[in-house]
RNA sequence: GUCCCCAUCGUCUAGCCCGGUCUAGGACAACGGCCUUUCGAGCCGUCAACACGGGUUCAAAUCCCGUUGGGGACGCCA
């Protein structure tokens, strides 16, 4: 059986590469019948934070991305928290060294810094340089004499290194260039490379689908497992996400989180649809799928190779197809979620299905939100032009006009803007702009907006009155 | 510097493995038109790409080599 996990550490918001890297498992799985596992990688303790993990989680499940172990769920492989499982690492690590797969080794940082900044001076490899792979018994006890303290290095073997790539194909490295590297720190918490070798063998991960920024580190891992005793997975290298302007989506640049975007309205479908397009194709040219939709066509085979860089334009795009394809029912539903109104307030599904078609995103509502909820115009405050518009003669006929037509309309259907319209344009003889941007104004302070066929029922009788008047007053002013 | 990965319209991509069907397809954006009281949406249309140079071949976006460009790794970060 298919078994992945993401494996994030906490260290800030899940981003949009997290995010698109989380996706890709939880597809695979679904697609497969498999598990997906969450596993949280908090060995750097300076760095990690509770808040940021619980933040992850949050982001991951408001994604939908749903997780059969990890820290939460629990499992039958746990703990899911690296910081959790030290007693684990330090097993493993000692059957390393007993077995002489592993030494100590008492460099310190400065040492090594000082090192590698010189061998990059002289356009060498950075790598460290094994020397104390092969330390005799007095050297050992020598530096531990002078209080040095000692991190374990694993032993890299000679040879080469290959493997498939499921999404880059056959890909081989010579292990002379891989120096031996730390796999427990000298305070005792092992590193990246170690836990997660420890951690996929013991929790039987069977394909490790991750950014491509992990592939040179492939071969170590490859070692580590073979040393381990576990059968290496399979590995998937996503290609990496770039920036709107064509450079790298890096940390600098802070890399736009998703709960920026679930701020910002965007649905997450809609955020699912559009990462999932970033990298990977449909067998045919349907862009817009749901979440059921890329579970079954999903495939790794469909993965593309090179980077993709983010199109905000292209995910409002989506955005707002999604949003489209939702009852206005359900979409009132989100919106409430979203501005924490009652759900079952009155107007809201009305409004929706006024306006459902000029949302891209969920905070799209909040102008005609405003429409609705004004209890004063303050024409004072509005758009120059609109203030011009209404202080016009013309625009104050054709408002009177509107005020008779209102009044006396109406009844248990309540207001019917077609008949009002037609009465209007009797009246006063006018028709089109002239007539109805005025009305538009004074129901709305807006020049532009929904349909006012569907702004009117909306407002009712007694509120359009009010604004009239208001209008009416701001002009003589 | 060394090693690894990548390279099709401005952007996301199909095609590449198994060369001819590719005068390179789709989508977003842009631009134009229709519809509309307006904006938007919708519909229709236009513009727009095989990084470069060598091979191989009757034929190359597709195979091979090189160049250039971009990215990654070489951390007691993950």
């Amino acid at each position: 059986m298919v078994r992945v996990r993401f494996a994030p550490s906490p260290t800030g918001y899940l981003h949009l590469g997290n995010a698109r890297t989380a996706l890709f498992n939880w597809l695979f799985a679904r697609h497969e019948k498999g598990a997906f596992i969450l596993r949280i990688e908090d060995t750097d303790a300076a760095r990690s934070g509770e808040e940021y993990a619980a933040a992850m989680t949050e982001d991951l499940k408001w994604l939908g991305l749903n997780w059969d172990e990890g820290p939460d769920v629990g499992g039958s492989v746990g703990p899911y928290r690296q910081s959790e499982r030290t007693p684990i690492y330090r097993k493993y690590a000692d059957a390393l060294l007993s077995r002489g797969l592993a030494y100590p080794c008492y460099c310190t940082p400065q040492e090594l810094e000082g090192r590698r900044q010189e061998a990059l001076a002289k356009g060498l490899p950075p790598r460290y340089d094994n020397r104390c792979r092969d330390l005799s018994e007095k050297d050992r006890r020598r530096f531990q004499d002078e209080g040095r303290s000692s991190s374990l290095r694993f032993k890299v073997r000679s040879g080469t290194v290959s493997f498939r790539d499921l999404v880059r194909g056959e890909v081989q490295f010579d292990l002379g260039l891989v120096g031996d590297f730390v796999i427990v720190k000298s305070e005792g918490t092992p590193t990246f490379h170690f836990a997660v070798c420890v951690d996929d063998g013991l929790m039987g991960i069977t394909h490790v689908v991750r950014g491509e920024d992990h592939l040179s580190n492939t071969p170590r891992h490859i070692v580590l497992f073979e040393a381990l005793g576990f059968k290496a997975p399979e590995f998937a290298h996503l290609s990496m996400i770039g920036g709107e302007g064509g450079g790298l989506l890096s940390k600098r640049d802070e890399a736009p989180s998703v709960r920026s975007y679930r701020a910002r309205g965007i649905l997450a479908e809609a955020l699912v649809n559009y990462l999932a397009l970033l990298g990977w194709s449909p067998k045919d040219n349907r862009e817009i799928l749901t979440g059921q939709d890329l579970v079954s066509q999903f495939s790794l085979a469909g993965l593309t190779k090179s980077r993709a860089a983010l199109d905000h334009k292209k995910l409002e795009y989506v955005s707002g197809q999604h949003i489209r394809a939702l009852e206005p029912q359900g979409l009132a539903r989100r919106i409430a979620a979203h501005y924490r109104l009652n759900p079952d307030t009155p107007w809201l599904v009305e409004l929706v299905r006024a306006v459902k078609d000029h949302l891209v995103t969920l905070t799209d509502v909040e102008p005609y939100l405003k429409i609705v909820q004004r209890e004063t115009m303050d024409f004072g405050s509005c758009a120059r032009e609109t203030q011009e518009l209404i202080r016009r003669e013309e625009a104050r006929k054709v408002l009177e006009a509107f005020k008779t037509s209102v009044a006396r309309s109406g009844g248990p259907g309540g207001v019917d803007f077609h008949s009002i319209r037609q009465d209007l344009a009797q009246s006063t003889g006018l028709n089109g702009k002239a007539l109805l941007l005025p009305v538009r104004a004074a129901l709305t302070r807006e020049s532009s907006g929904p349909e006012l066929n569907l702004i009117v029922p909306l407002l009712g009788k007694e509120r359009i009155l009010k604004r009239v008047e208001e209008a009416l007053q701001f002009g003589k002013s």
